[in-house]
DNA sequence: TTCTTTATGGTCACTATGACTATAAAGAAG
DNA sequence: CTTCTTTATAGTCATAGTGACCATAAAGAA
C-alpha cells in the first residue's frame, strides 16, 4: 500500500469529515465553568457536548474555532477576537463519531465572566456549567474536556495567560482567584503578590489611584494585563506534582 | 448556513484528506537531526520533506504516525514502539497542499542515534539531516520543524524524556549532551549532575560497576531512564527566557 | 612521568519561595 | 462612634534550589 505523498493519487484519499470542538472556560463565583450546549439529535440526543462544527472548505480550524466560538457566546466576531483561544490536540479514533469518519482539531478557550452567557441563534441552546458538574459528555468530550483542564492548569504555571479570564482591569485578588480555581488550591496572598509584581510584564499597575468598588474589605489596586507572555521562573503549583497525565 | 453538529447532513460533509507529518529527531556527534525524505514529485519535486502519509480509514493519527515511524526508518513495528512519539499540533491552512485541502496532524518523534538510519522499503530514501542545516522544505514543513523544535526544547525543562534520546543505558555525559545540543547551549556538569539524581526517578543507576568504555577520560557510571516522567522542579534553561514562539 | 580529558565530589553565595506577622482601609455590627 | 470582620498591602525569616566555582579521581595520550 502506497502511503507516502510521494507515491499516491491526490484523488484516491480516503474522505475524513474534520471538525472543531471548543472546551471554553470561564471562571464564575470562583468556579471553573465550561460552555456546553445540548443536543438535540441521535447520536448522545439530550446529551451534553462541547460546542463545535464543521471547518468549511475555505477556512483554517484555527478560523472555524474563533467563528464557533462568537456563535456560541453570541458576541461579536470582534469581541471574540481579544479571547485567549488555543488549540489542544487532534483526536482521531475511528470510532469517536458512530456515524462516520470524523477527525476533530479540539480547542480551548479562555474568556472573563461575561454579563450575558448566550445571545442568539445558534448561541441559545449554549450554557455554562460548573466543570466539575458535567454529567457524562457526548462522543468522546468528557476526555477532551478533562484534557483541556490539564492543559490550561499547566500553562498557568509557565505562562501569564491567567489574566485571559480577568476582565480588562482587575485586582491581584481577582487574579489569585483564576489560580486557585483553576488549580483548586489555596494560595498565600502575599506570597502570590510578590511573585506577580517582581515577574517584569506580567501585571501592569494602572495609574491613577483609581480602586475598586463593591467588595468588603480595603479597595484594591487596579492591573492590565502586561506584556509579557511567559513567566520565568514559572509559578509552580503547591504540593508536589502537576496532577494531569504527563503522556 | 448549519455548521453546528446538531443540525447537519452526516452525507452533506466537506472531504478532507488527512494525512501524519513525523519530525523523527536523534542526537549525532553533538548536533541535532531530523529524519527527511526527498520528494520525487510534483509539487515541491526534489525537495526535502518530513516523512509521512495519509492516515487509513480505520486507524488512528498515531498509529498512522507509528506506522509510517517503522516505515521510514526501516525498523520492526516492534523497537519502533518503545520510542517517544507526541502529537505536536495539526496545520490546516487550506492552502498548505497547492492540489487539494489536506490538514495534517503533526508528531514528534525521539529516537536515540540508530545504528543504520535507513532499512528498505520506503525508507531508501530517508535521510538524517543536522536540523540546522535544511534548506527550505516543502509545502509548510519548516514551519513544523520550528514548532518541533520550539516544542521539544521546552518539553525538556519539565520532563524527563531527554532520555528518549539517549540508548537504555547511557552516562550522565551523554544525557547532559542531550540537553546541550537540544538547547544550543553549554551546562555546567556538576551542577547538571546533582540535579539529575537529587530529582527523583530521572535515572537509575545500573547496580554493578560497569563502565562505560571507548572515551578518553574517567569512565562514567552507566544509568537507566527511570520511572518519573515529569520534573520537578524544572530543569529550566539558562539564561533568561525560552526562545521559542508563546502563542 | 606529565599532560589532557572526563567524571565525580564538594563549597559558597544568592535567588526564589513558603510560612508567617503586622498594618491599613474599607464595610458591618453593636 | 467603637469594635469586629474582611480584604489589601508591607514586611520578616528560614530554607530549598541553583549558578559559579574549586578539588580530586581515573582513564588515555604525549
Amino acid at each position: 500500500m502506497s502511503t507516502a505523498p510521494e507515491g499516491y493519487d491526490p484523488h484516491a484519499f480516503f474522505p475524513f469529515a474534520v471538525t472543531v470542538d471548543l472546551a471554553v472556560f470561564t471562571v464564575r463565583e470562583a468556579r471553573l465553568h465550561v460552555l456546553l450546549v445540548e443536543r438535540g439529535q441521535a447520536p448522545y440526543e439530550g446529551s451534553w457536548a462541547l460546542p463545535g462544527g464543521f471547518v468549511l472548505p475555505r477556512e483554517s480550524a484555527e478560523e472555524a474555532a474563533r467563528r464557533e466560538l462568537a456563535e456560541e457566546t453570541g458576541l461579536t466576531k470582534e469581541s471574540v477576537c481579544s479571547f485567549h483561544l488555543e488549540q489542544l490536540r487532534t483526536y482521531t479514533d475511528p470510532d469517536r463519531d458512530p456515524r462516520m469518519r470524523v477527525v476533530s482539531v479540539a480547542y480551548a478557550a479562555l474568556v472573563p465572566d461575561l454579563p450575558e452567557p448566550r445571545g442568539g441563534g445558534d448561541a441559545a441552546h449554549a450554557q455554562w456549567w460548573d466543570a466539575d458538574g458535567t454529567g457524562p459528555l457526548a462522543f468522546d468530550h468528557d476526555r477532551i474536556l478533562a484534557d483541556a483542564r490539564d492543559r490550561i492548569g499547566a500553562r498557568l504555571e509557565y505562562s501569564c495567560l491567567a489574566t485571559a479570564f480577568c476582565p480588562a482591569e482587575f485586582t491581584l485578588g481577582e487574579l489569585q482567584q483564576v489560580y486557585e480555581t483553576v488549580w483548586g488550591v489555596e494560595l498565600d496572598r502575599p506570597n502570590f503578590r510578590r511573585k506577580v509584581l517582581t515577574t517584569p510584564g506580567f501585571v501592569q499597575a494602572v495609574d491613577g489611584p483609581p480602586r475598586r468598588t463593591g467588595g468588603r474589605g480595603k479597595p484594591a489596586a487596579l492591573y492590565r494585563a502586561g506584556a509579557a507572555t511567559a513567566l520565568h521562573p514559572p509559578l509552580l503549583r503547591p504540593e508536589g506534582r502537576p496532577e494531569g497525565r504527563t503522556s
